[in-house]
DNA sequence: TAATATACTACTAATATCGTAGGAATTGGG
DNA sequence: CCCAATTCCTACGATATTAGTAGTATATTA
């Protein structure tokens, strides 16, 4: 159960898009620079992104990424699942057939739990949450 | 973010044992042919299990495996730390060294987030437990 | 001693992850 | 028009992990 890089810096990326709105295309070697991550990885995971709809892209001189939506609208659910896949997969969560005995199962049972709950935060939390988040920490003078 | 089969066969092998606790030992190839596990496979999970102080070995003839400590007195959250890992490691969760700026990250505080919910299904549950749900699924009778 | 179990070690096929590499296509600016 | 910047696309490879298989040694009971 552990995050691939896939996710991390996927998510990572679409933090540094949603605290760039309004300033227009962030490009890649950017990103990548702040994020300390290969740029030809990147690359690759904001294809993924850009086809899953979250971003949109710019091309040529000047060109770069932006975010498809506005921050508060995608939620980190989303994202983690277009590329880490659906949240703990075990077969017979998703397909009663996979197991014989799916319907008594009481491991299913838990797995369905712990499924559950990961969402729950996931899914409460969007990247404009976060774009908060981070100004909070950086001025700790608001802070009481 | 996908369970691996020895973490699933095993708490599934460490439920068989609950549900066996007081009629001696079982053995692995009991086991394995009532949860549709090879044999060989379970072998190597219960060697890591009984490392870990989960269960006990009967060596021999008539011998077979028992659960070391009451069913009520293992938490899924135990098993599951020593078949699959740490829950969702991320690096810098449990290093606080290992990204540079990990105070201020929000990435960070996402993935200790999820960390905690699913603990704290895991943890809420035990052994013991399970055998009682399995109880109640087998005899509907019960129920209002 | 024979049958039944666990214990231990080694090997393997398949798959996924985490990149690296190179070049094609597109765009903006001089 | 030309150049530099940038995304787009495809292929490759090294490494690690997973999910087993296989064979043999050791212990126990009857
Ligand atoms: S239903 Fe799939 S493990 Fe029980
Ligand atoms: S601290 Fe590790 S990803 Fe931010």
């Amino acid at each position: 159960m552990r995050l691939s890089t896939r996710t991390r810096y996927g998510i990572r990326a679409m933090l540094e898009l949603a605290e760039n709105v309004g300033r227009g295309p962030l490009q890649l070697r950017i990103i990548a620079r702040r994020q300390d991550i290969s740029v030809k990885y990147l690359d690759q995971l904001m294809t993924i992104l850009k086809s899953a709809g979250f971003v949109r892209s710019i091309r040529g001189s000047k060109g770069g990424y932006v975010l498809a939506r506005a921050p508060e609208q995608i939620k980190l659910n989303d994202v983690f699942n277009c590329l880490e896949g659906p949240v703990v997969t075990v077969e017979c969560t998703e397909n009663e057939n996979y197991c014989a005995r799916a319907a008594d199962c009481v491991a299913r049972q838990v797995w369905t739990q712990v499924q559950e709950a990961v969402m729950a935060v996931l899914q409460s939390i969007t990247f404009q949450d976060l774009v908060d988040r981070t100004k909070n920490n950086k001025s700790p003078d608001y802070q009481i």
